[in-house]
DNA sequence: CAATTGACTTGAT
DNA sequence: TATCAAGCCAATT
């Protein structure tokens, strides 16, 4: 019995397992996720977090030119640079990510392993679930 | 259910 | 490097 688990409950899960220093674009994570052309649902799943709700690391998710994507909110793209480079990020003089170097690649396995976590199926075997 | 909306991406100029 | 136009697709209205 999977849960039903929206696009953005997967993106979310997703993205919360990039490890700190590394990054992720729009496109890979929609890639990852099995919807390739899906960069801008991520954008917009990115864009549906409340404003200081940190408990999804957001500010790993950048574009594929490796510039931060963030539009009309200059303060949360100040705060997502800020916190990428806390995390040993560097930035060009232009405000570009070296994406060969922090674009994060996810073990064999491990994106499976997220989203049939996040859908609430069991990690080794198949038990049932309690009903609900 | 149809239309609208986007923190996207790619290719061309 | 900056702009523009098309394509794509889930969530919202």
């Amino acid at each position: 019995m999977t849960k039903p688990v929206s696009f953005n409950e997967l993106i979310y899960a997703l993205v919360r397992h990039i490890p700190s220093g590394k990054v992720l674009n729009y496109g890979r994570v929609a890639e990852l996720l099995e919807v390739p052309q899906g960069a801008r649902e991520v954008g917009w799943a990115m864009s549906a977090l409340k404003y200081g709700d940190h408990s999804v690391p957001w500010h790993r998710v950048i574009n594929a030119q490796g510039r931060i994507s963030i539009k009309g909110s200059p303060e949360s793209a100040a705060e997502q640079r800020a916190r990428l480079e806390a995390e040993g990020v560097e930035f060009d003089e232009k405000g570009y990510i070296d994406l060969s170097r922090y674009l994060w690649t996810p073990g064999w396995g491990v994106v499976d392993m997220i989203i049939r976590q996040a859908r609430g199926e069991s990690l080794e075997t198949d038990n049932d679930e309690p009903s609900g």
